[in-house]
RNA sequence: GGAGGGGUUCCCGAGUGGCCAAAGGGAACAGACUGUAAAUCUGUCGGCAUACGCCUUCGGAGGUUCAAAUCCUCCCCCCUCCA
C-alpha cells in the first residue's frame, strides 16, 4: 500500500504537540516507505494506563501507515533514572525482572500494536558493551552549558538542588540509542522533549540524518488536573477489569471527556468537534457522549461485546438502580444471630467494624429495595437480602 | 572533614512534657444535588468495644518522668551549606 505523504501527515499530526521538523518528516515520508519509529519505555513500570496509550496510539498510526515501530525498553537507562520531572531513585532491576516486565509490556501493547510491525529491543543490548572510553567519547559531544539549558536542570541548579553528574548521562544515552537504532522518528511525551532532541544531536554527531521528533501531550488523570499516574491514583489501567474501566471513564468531568476524545479516540476530529458543539447547544446529552467514549475505549481492550455489556450493566445499576450482574453472596446461619456489622465486615464490604458502624450512621447502608439500615447491631431475619453500601457495593446475604 | 536542617497517622504538613489518635490541606469514603458526572455543600476518616473505655501509632532501640511525638543516650536514613 502506498500512502500519500500529505494524508500521512494529517494522521500523524493529530493530537501531537510538536513535530520537529515538519518538513523533514514530509521529506522522509516521500523518500522512504517504511520509517523506523522509536519510542522508549521505562523498564520498571509495566502497568500501562491510558496515559501511556496516547503514545502507543500514535505508534499505531505509524503502523497503519506501513511503518515499523521500535519499542525500546530502557533497561540500561533505567539504572540511571530519568531526571525529567520528579526524580525518584530507582532500584536496580535484575535481568529476570526486566524480562518479566518486558513480557507484561508485550501482553499490554499488543492489544493496540501489530506484533508483526513491532521490534522490541533493550538498550542494555548495546550499552552493556559500552566501555569507559566510549562514555568519555559520548560525553565529549555535548557541553555542560547546553545540558544546563534543560528546564529542570536549570531550575534545580538555581534553587541549589543537587544534580548528580550521572543524570547528564541519561539524555546522552537516550540520544545514542537513536544512533544505534538508526531511528527516523522518535515519539515521546512533552516532558521528553530535551531527551528527544538529544537524539538529533547525537545522530548528526555520528554522521546520521537526524530523526524527527514528535511530542505528545501528557494525559490528565481522572481528577482532570494532575497527569495520569499510578502513584497519584488517578489512572485507568489498561488491564483493569472492564467494569472498572468503563466506570472510571464515566466518572471523568465533561471537560476532561473532550480531552480524552481527542487523545484516545479513533473518531474523526471533525466528528468530535461536532459532538461538542451539539452538547453546547443542548442537542446532545453529555452523558451519552461519555458512554460512547467509555464504550469505545473499553472495546479496544475487551472487545465490542464486553464493552456493550458494560454499558448496559452500568445503566442498569446507576440509572435504573437495578442490581449489577455479579453480586457477592454470603451464607449465614440464622441461629448464629449475626449482626449487621459482622456481616459487613466478614463479607469484606467494609474494611473494619468501625467503618461499618459509621456507614450505617451515615445512612449509607440499606436493602436494595430502599430501606435504610441504620442500626448496625440489628440481626437480619431469615431469608435473602440484598445489602447495598454506598452506590456501588452490593452483597447478597442468605440467612438460613 | 566541619556546620546546620530534617524523618509525624495513605500523602503533604503543624505540633517541642499532660487538654494528642495528634491542627490544617489533599486523597479516600458516605450524604445532599445530579447524568454514579464534574463543581459545590455536609459528615466521616487507626483498631477493638452498644457504651465507660481499652489497645496500637509520631525513623529504630533503650532511658528520665506520675505522664513523652515532645526531654536524654546510642543507632539508622534523608537533605543543605562550607571545605
Amino acid at each position: 500500500m502506498v500512502f500519500d505523504p500529505e494524508d500521512s501527515m494529517e494522521l500523524i499530526r493529530r493530537g501531537s504537540v510538536e513535530i520537529i521538523d515538519k518538513n523533514e518528516l514530509k521529506d522522509k515520508l516521500s523518500r522512504k516507505k517504511c520509517l523506523r519509529v522509536k519510542a522508549g519505555f521505562d523498564p520498571t513500570a509495566p502497568d500501562l494506563h491510558l496515559g501511556h496509550t496516547v503514545l502507543i496510539q500514535k505508534l499505531k498510526h505509524f503502523q497503519d501507515l506501513g511503518h515499523k515501530v521500535i519499542f525500546l525498553i530502557g533497561d540500561f537507562t533505567g539504572m540511571i533514572g530519568d531526571p525529567s520531572g520528579k526524580s525518584e531513585t530507582r532500584k536496580k532491576l535484575t535481568r529476570e525482572q526486566v524480562i518479566q516486565n518486558a513480557e507484561t509490556y508485550k501482553r499490554q501493547i499488543f492489544k493496540i500494536l501489530d506484533p508483526a510491525k513491532t521490534e522490541l529491543v533493550f538498550n542494555s543490548a548495546w550499552m552493556d558493551k559500552f566501555r569507559a572510553a566510549d562514555f568519555i567519547d559520548l560525553c565529549s559531544r555535548y557541553t555542560v552549558a547546553r545540558m544546563m539549558e534543560r528546564d529542570d536542570f536549570e531550575k534545580r541548579y538555581k534553587e541549589n538542588q543537587p544534580i548528580a553528574i550521572h543524570e547528564f548521562l541519561y539524555p546522552l544515552v537516550q540520544g545514542y540509542d537513536s544512533v544505534v537504532l538508526e531511528a527516523d522518528v522518535e515519539l515521546g511525551g512533552t516532558d521528553q522533549k530535551f531527551n528527544l532532541l538529544m537524539g538529533r544531536v547525537m545522530q548528526r554527531e555520528y554522521g546520521q540524518e537526524p530523526q524527527v521528533i514528535i511530542t505528545m501531550p501528557i494525559l490528565e488523570g481522572t481528577d482532570g488536573v494532575q497527569k495520569m499516574s499510578k502513584s497519584l491514583g488517578n489512572y485507568i489501567g489498561i488491564e483493569e477489569p472492564s467494569a472498572d474501566m468503563f466506570g472510571k471513564l464515566m466518572s471523568i468531568s465533561d471537560d476532561l471527556m473532550w480531552r480524552y476524545y481527542e487523545l484516545l479516540s479513533d473518531r474523526d476530529m471533525q466528528e468530535i468537534l461536532q459532538m461538542k458543539e451539539d452538547v453546547e447547544k443542548g442537542a446532545l446529552h453529555p452523558k451519552t457522549c461519555k458512554e460512547e467514549l467509555a464504550q469505545e475505549i473499553t472495546s479496544r481492550f475487551y472487545g465490542p461485546e464486553a464493552a456493550y455489556s458494560e454499558r448496559e450493566n452500568f445503566n442498569q445499576v446507576f440509572a435504573k438502580h437495578n442490581l449489577p450482574r455479579d453480586i457477592k453472596e454470603l451464607n449465614v446461619q440464622g441461629c448464629d444471630n449475626k449482626r449487621l456489622v459482622d456481616i459487613l465486615w466478614e463479607s469484606g464490604l467494609c474494611p473494619s467494624r468501625g467503618e461499618a458502624r459509621r456507614l450505617c450512621k451515615q445512612n449509607a447502608v440499606g436493602l436494595h429495595e430502599g430501606k435504610k439500615l441504620t442500626d448496625p447491631e440489628q440481626v437480619l431475619v431469615v431469608g435473602e437480602h440484598v445489602l447495598k453500601v454506598g452506590k456501588k457495593r452490593f452483597l447478597k446475604v442468605i440467612v438460613s
